[in-house]
DNA sequence: AGAAGTCGGTTGTATTTACAACGGGGGTGA
DNA sequence: TCACCCCCGTTGTAAATACAACCGACTTCT
């Protein structure tokens, strides 16, 4: 666990709070270290989540499917990122996505109870924990947000729009890699995989974006479409 | 304010706060009542968040607009809904949406920093407070999942199943009432106004739906399509 | 009663998208 | 080297949707 302890102090679940008192805080919250091969369920759609998870190495997708077999990709997890906290916190029963490792992954969970009931003897991070855990999930509704906005608009041309720009922000370069493939990519927005193929051709045509594989590059003529 | 205290305490931001406690608890998060008449802006995209809001009177919207126009109707709120608490807890200096009053609203506003800032000597009462707060966001997480999901959907007529569907499941009987125009449900859904009317044409000519105005039944075909 | 506004449905047309099928490039393993 | 597989672009066709326009029913206001 050491090995990522760099890892998860910088992780806002743990802002401020210090590196000597991390080792108490996860033996408190009782964290576990597991291990996934590739293409394994971290959690299963069905099943209650108990515990918060916390990506170590590797890579994994919030997924969902529907009644006609597509599947709707969620959101992307790396190294740092957390998921499960949602429906931990809410208490639902049976969750409504599964978690997939992309790649083989190794996450760190952290029981849920532990962390909300304030526990009065044994550690006083708790109540930091906890505000740092609102942020997170706010954090995480806003990129729900983002993700409606992107669904909600009226054709594949701006959706693409909103995805490759919101992650040329994050990525903070021009030509960016983003973490789908095409097919990825599709079911993160929601539309047909030829269909985007399409209109990322078309894209290219009319020279807003110029793009190899999952290598993206916005040009100026991005910027100035109405 | 004292009208409300049955709506005030019975919001499951305040869950397990005494009676007795909640005035106090009240006073030390600055509540202040506000009105607005109907369409006011009661948050204005662009303006930061520093108060979270409680509906005590009245219906409103919170909406997004593209810069095309299209008008993004996120969710609709009826007294005892929470709102702005997203923005609040992520710190985000400019919000993304609009909350609109659709009719006259009267509401609650709690300042944020007094909750989130555990008070030490004045009240106990904060850190339930916060942990229903984390409750509130991961409710309002899952509820945006959902809509993530109607979204995600490929065709209007399984946007509109979705829709209907969960809206009868909340409503809790089955002829029910749904709290949108036809026009604010083209833009709940995210899809052109005839669009839907004439999906919805299609459904009830197929047996699957009866409606008036925003009165709804689901009819026993509704369930059976594959 | 008449004017004006809102709401919701219908219709026609152009555009967009889904779906299915194909094919080429590149990687991998026998 | 060959066979196989995965990824992604391309094409054609059918279907779904957006958009604009129109119309009737119903309210509200004067």
């Amino acid at each position: 666990m050491e090995k990522y302890l760099e890892l998860i102090k910088e992780n806002a679940l743990f802002d401020n709070i210090k590196e000597k008192d991390l080792l108490s805080l996860l033996a408190c919250v009782r964290a576990k270290k597991k291990e996934f091969p590739k293409d394994a369920l971290i959690i299963l759609a069905g099943n209650e989540v108990r515990e918060i998870g916390l990506i170590l190495e590797g890579r994994g997708q919030i997924v969902e499917e529907d009644y006609h077999g597509h599947r709707n990709i969620l959101t992307h997890l790396a190294p740092g990122d957390v998921f499960g906290e949602v429906f931990a916190c809410a208490g639902v029963k049976s969750s409504p996505v599964s978690v997939v490792a992309e790649t083989p992954v190794k996450a760190l969970f952290l029981d849920f109870q532990r962390i909300s009931n304030v526990c009065e003897s044994a550690c006083r991070f708790h109540s930091q924990l906890i505000n740092n855990m609102l942020k997170v999930l706010a954090q995480k509704n806003i990129e729900n947000n983002r993700k409606i906005s992107c669904l909600g608009s009226r054709s594949i041309r701006s959706k693409v729009e909103i995805f490759l720009s919101s992650h040329m922000r994050k990525a903070g370069a021009n030509p960016f890699l983003i973490p789908y493939s095409r097919a990825d990519m599709a079911d993160y927005l929601c539309v047909d995989r030829s269909a985007l193929s399409f209109v990322l051709g078309e894209m290219r045509d009319a020279g807003l974006i110029n793009f190899q594989k999952n290598k993206f590059e916005l040009l100026p003529g991005f910027w100035d479409q109405e």
